[in-house]
DNA sequence: TATTGTTATACTCTATAACTATA
DNA sequence: TATAGTTATAGAGTATAACAATA
């Protein structure tokens, strides 16, 4: 498929073997699956009508209820601009509510409601099972590892911004 | 910020430690850390005018030019109907062409430009310097077995569609 | 009949920037 | 002055389904 000697395909030696590119290529074997993996879970999720964002949101508020707008655009790491939309749909659906800071009138504080917190019960087992599927091909212990080294490249991409 | 002993908080068992959750666990940590990665070379990717999927057609094709529209379709994980609309940005701005097949007159044979070619190789070092940075942080050894843990959960992905 | 690509439609998410009301 | 949220705008990507041309 990729011949070298076809002059339709001229070497681009940078996405072939290049011995220093290892990190590279383990990155972009890393983006593959990515793209598979977040396909399944929407998948998975749309079977309740939600999208990996808004299951996102929901997942985020079961842990810290009552946090704000912003602090939900920092753990979903986009622009307050784009939570208000993420919310207005969450509400609109009935899954979220804004309630006003009485400290803070500026402030919204973001809240589970009933239905929300059921969907997310309902949701979250076929969400958890096809995620299992998935890593239950690693070892116990290759878990552990793999748990860390997500930690260690988190925090790499974290850094330097 | 998740007291238990909090009302607004009730238990939701099935978010928090679960022992036979470890291979979800692993699985949340990586849909997290793969959501950091992803903006993090989109934006490196927006320097050079060009989106995660535009490069993602710039790098198929670099590796396999002359594939028809549906072979994309099948590499990029979407239908038929996206890809034209992808292509359709992706010649617009003169980086991809379609040839049409002259034995399946049904078919178009994608392309790169020479200026596709040329934007592919400028963005490339910036994408893979990114890359670099972050993967870094893991040792040769634990690079090598992420490589093959990848490939083993990207098939686990790919498979009982 | 099946396949390749196109069109039409609607929706979600994203980015950017200007705006308001409070602090 | 700075901050929380909103609004406006534009664009990319996705899903679905009906359609034309060709096999």
């Amino acid at each position: 498929m990729s011949d070298p000697a076809d002059p339709r395909n001229p070497s681009l030696p940078i996405l072939d073997e290049d011995p220093r590119g290892r990190a590279a290529r383990v990155g972009v074997a890393m983006l593959r699956f990515q793209n598979r993996l977040e396909r399944r879970a929407a998948e998975s999720l749309a079977a309740h009508g939600l999208t990996l964002a808004q299951f996102d949101v929901l997942a985020n508020l079961a842990h810290g209820e009552g946090i704000t707008q912003q602090e939900l655009a920092a753990r979903l790491l986009v622009t307050k601009g784009n939570v208000v939309g993420i919310i207005d749909r969450a509400e609109a659906a009935g899954w979220v509510e804004r309630r006003p800071d009485p400290e803070d009138r500026r402030a919204n504080r973001l809240y589970l409601t009933d239905a929300g917190r059921q969907l997310l019960a309902r949701a979250f087992p076929g969400h958890s099972a096809m995620m299992q599927r998935v890593f239950g091909t690693l070892t116990a212990g290759e878990l552990a590892l793999m748990g860390e080294w997500l930690a260690r490249l988190d925090r790499a991409t974290a850094e330097g911004r």
